[in-house]
DNA sequence: TTGTACGCGTTATCAA
DNA sequence: TTGATAACGCGTACAA
């Protein structure tokens, strides 16, 4: 049977391919490969012929096929826990501007703020080859451990500092921010300081750790302060949380909370209930969102890198894929504590 | 020269492939895929031998192998402007959520509010061959429009409904949002109803059309009542744009703010100038975020559904790529006022 | 600087 | 129900 008999059926997208634009320019497939990569690599001439071409055809190449050939994508997977969470929109809005305008794409996928998902969703990242990897926190499971271990790429994890490192860290210390807060608290005469936390993942914890080391020391420490629940956190939320706070403790004189979204809510439950903040009351919260500085009274929040931390973040797992190490692999950003009319308290 | 003689070079990424499934198990590749794609049609008896094998090696299909193959990712690509928008964070995780546990995959593009930015992101989505797309609003670029005209998969328009769909499309009216609660202020007795806005994207001036729909019928409209600007919206913003609108009409006695971010911050500043809501100011807002319901006092707002957006963007996605088309392309997920004390003003 | 031949890992076609 | 073979579109190795 001769070749012409052989009814060859054609199975692709109908889309021109690098071999039409090959074949318009009249130069080897290669050469308009290496004009897509390494334009300098192409003589001045060709480079034009292809170009026209590629415009002609209106070709747009396949990163399918790329990445199939390459056995590497141009793709960088970032795990999050949370995209509602003001918090994390900030990393990937840190992210997506550090990114620049390279040809790199991001790959988000959401844990919900669970291990397991996190588990189950790095093999589904991992099997497209990723360029980079971005990962939240320092507490993965032994067996995301080892795959981060094995990834094959350069890994980041972010908002934390602490812990064996995968690879690569941005972050800061929750521990301490959740130190530094109470203890200007208990600087400015405050002595029943109560802990206000929802969700409690494991930043939230080291936070909580924080806090009973300032208390601790202090000899203010009572377990009765403390009010938390595995709740996401929300504004209504603060006000439930307060109000449950107060039956336990009904002499509090300062809460802590966990993040700005519980402190809004105290801050809420006060003007409800006619308490005076921070005359009675004192009210710190924590990540220092826009509003809490216009908030009547501005609130007292620790203010936390997290747009700076997507940016790094990203900028690391770029020099990391164009093979240049970074000078230090752990990278602590620190916070800084907002004093405002919360806790403007003259000191007894 | 002998074939063995050929010194074969191996590139791959040196994890199992498919082909070492099918050594493994004794069968032919194609009837691994087929185990992985329609189990139903491989005998039990190879179909426990292949899944063994997989466990065995580790196996992990390639997608980019499978989308160069089948000229079609698993990947539905989700084109929005905002991320750190609670709006679309909420409309995010409607989308994740009614994926359930499917296979698929969900893209990203941040548009940033820019319908340049769109015009440049859909091509690199579309070069994934993405099963499905979903973009946000009905304002596209002449060229968008073509791109998406042409894309060869199920398209969903979301966050509004009207205009010319491409294809499906979930969302509400804007206008009639708007609308609705500025003729709530006039019911309650207000006249010098100012309209704040923010960032001003077309949804924006959809719900600015609606008020002033609103005003004129009732014979109130004055251009000196409205105060906008393209900087993105903030509780903060929301503070600065009260004193601005106090500016230019000092007898205001209520506000519609574009979004629940300014009427918290108008609220705040209401506070700090010790003016009295609702006896001096009528203040809603649009979103119905979680923090309106607990403000003190608490917020006028329009609840919208973007979670339910999300969730009905990807079930109709999914059910196109199956084949079935819906019986509504269009659907109307509607809003809700919800009255409370920023509003609660006994008629005059 | 440019091209040839082939491999990347999977799926579609068609025959058995 | 199963398999051999070609095809998907691009990159790598090596030669020219």
């Amino acid at each position: 049977m001769g070749v012409e008999a052989r009814n060859r059926v054609r199975r692709g997208s109908g889309r021109p391919t690098l071999a039409d634009v090959a074949n318009l320019a009249g130069v080897g497939t290669i050469t308009v490969s290496r004009a897509l990569r390494e334009p300098e690599r192409v003589s001045v001439d060709l480079r034009q012929r292809i170009n026209a071409a590629i415009d002609k055809l209106g070709y747009v190449l396949n990163p399918n096929a790329r990445a199939l050939a390459s056995a590497r994508a141009d793709v960088i997977g970032v795990l999050v826990p949370s995209l509602t969470n003001n918090v994390f929109a900030e990393v990937l809005r840190g992210i997506h501007d550090g990114l620049g305008d390279t040809a790199l794409q991001i790959q988000f996928g959401n844990t919900h703020y669970s291990t397991q998902e996190e588990e189950r969703l790095l093999p589904v990242f991992l099997s497209q080859h990723p360029s980079a990897l971005i990962v939240s926190g320092i507490d993965q499971t032994p067996a995301t451990r080892r795959l981060l271990d094995e990834a094959g790429c350069p890994v980041v994890q972010i908002m934390e500092v602490g812990g064996d490192p995968v690879d690569m860290m941005v972050g800061f210390s929750h521990f301490e921010g959740g130190r530094t807060v109470t203890q200007h608290l208990i600087d400015v005469g405050c002595r029943r300081i109560g802990f206000i936390g929802a969700r409690m993942d494991p930043r939230s914890l080291r936070r909580l750790s924080g806090y009973r080391a300032a208390m601790e020391q202090a000899g203010l420490f009572d377990a009765g302060l403390v009010t938390t629940t595995a709740t996401p956190s929300s504004v209504s939320l603060g006000c439930e949380l307060f109000r449950r706070a107060r039956e336990s403790a009904p002499d509090l004189d300062a809460v802590f909370c966990n993040n700005d979204d519980l402190a809004m809510g105290v801050l809420f439950a006060c003007q409800r209930a006619g308490i005076a903040v921070p005359q009675r009351v004192c009210i710190a919260g924590f990540n220092d969102l826009d509003m809490m500085a216009v908030a009547c009274p501005s609130i007292t929040s620790v203010l936390t890198p997290r747009y700076e931390i997507g940016r790094r973040a990203i900028t690391m797992a770029q020099d990391a894929i164009a093979g240049e190490r970074p000078l230090e692999a752990v990278v602590d950003l620190g916070f800084e504590l907002k004093i405002r009319e919360s806790t403007d308290r003259p000191r007894c």
